[in-house]
DNA sequence: TGTTACATGTAAGCAGTTACATGATTTT
DNA sequence: AAAATCATGTAACTGCTTACATGTAACA
């Protein structure tokens, strides 16, 4: 139920082809949210079945088709609505701390390898976050430069100061995560 | 692919039947993954299928007929196998983060009552886990016991370290993520 | 006698991944 | 001329959730 509000979400912000919504969830960019191309264009047919955005046809080059979606006002009180409800969070399921509480079944280098190789990849991931959260904060990402257009200037500060505010609870999340995989190393003895 | 280890993970430490598994699984205690008894039931088949696992069938009282299940030789060496492979973690997908990055579309007093709501359920979350802890790392937890009960006593301090240690990590990320939501409000504004 | 716990399954449907399939346009 | 990018779909399969379905045993 929730890649159709991060499509909104995005939409909300400017018109996309189905190709360009495909590329901003291509796993890419250490973004929110993830889906395959597979998953957008039949989500994109279903969101214009429902009237929460258009997709209005037109061409590249002599004979590329090419839709552009835009959200709809409908759209946006969906989104609205889904942003302003408590959802109730999912049971936590993280592959790796299930395989974690088995690793005392392992040779401790062998559980030691495990453990800093996922310390690392936390790491890296908080790095990445870290970096984006700047990046919002000075204002330098595209598609947020275009939300900001359709809204006063007074607001520019609190809204690049939140979404930033977002993308560094995921650095600092991810790096809790690398802190508490390398404190397990030091329980593994030998 | 996770839910097979879980539950080859579990039957190493006791024999169980398909509706004991069950109740581990239903998403209660706050263990590290749940599933429903409609994954498995089907699932200790396949299990059984492939030899990872046998069932011996048995009775309750007169009629009620029930299977007990246990790790095979070969059930035991894919469990290592899978605990002893670095896996690459799969893209974060947490709901609430991508509705968090949407916050400021909100007046400022529904957007804290979100951001609240997740930081008290984090908060909890964080306290169940604490709490295992604490239990693990005392040796009241039965299923722990059992799992001892077939290692070297100087082995028990080791492996009741590291399993306490799990849910430590546990308890750690969600308050991270509680303090995180929190410092969120303080850049709504308003 | 009624309720709770024990016990085991199947079916329908949704979300998500991987693979299949095709073709135009731009860049090197 | 070849490769990368743009562009849009469908199909098969896996994992998971929710609902359907049935019956026994223990307890109050």
């Amino acid at each position: 139920m929730s890649l159709r509000h991060a499509v909104l979400g995005v939409l909300a912000a400017r018109e996309m082809t189905g190709y360009e919504l495909s590329r901003f969830f291509d796993s890419s960019a250490g973004w929110l949210w993830s889906a395959g191309h597979s998953q957008i264009y039949p989500l994109l047919g279903k969101l214009v079945d429902e009237g929460l955005v258009t997709g209005s046809e037109g061409v590249r080059g002599e004979h590329l088709r090419r839709v552009s979606y835009r959200i709809t006002e409908a759209g946006e009180n969906e989104l609205q609505r889904w942003v302003g409800t408590v959802h109730q969070a999912a049971p936590e399921k993280d592959p790796f701390w299930l395989q974690a509480v088995f690793l005392d079944q392992l040779e401790p280098p062998l559980a030691r390898a495990v453990l800093t190789a996922y310390a690392e990849t936390q790491r890296e991931a908080a790095e990445r976050a870290g970096a984006h959260a700047v990046e919002l904060r000075a204002g330098r990402t595209p598609l947020v430069r275009e939300r900001l257009s359709r809204r006063s200037e007074d607001e520019h500060h609190r809204i690049t100061g939140l979404k930033a505010g977002v993308f560094a609870a995921q650095a600092a999340i991810a790096t809790t995560r690398a802190e508490q995989a390398e404190a397990l190393v030091e329980l593994l003895g030998d």
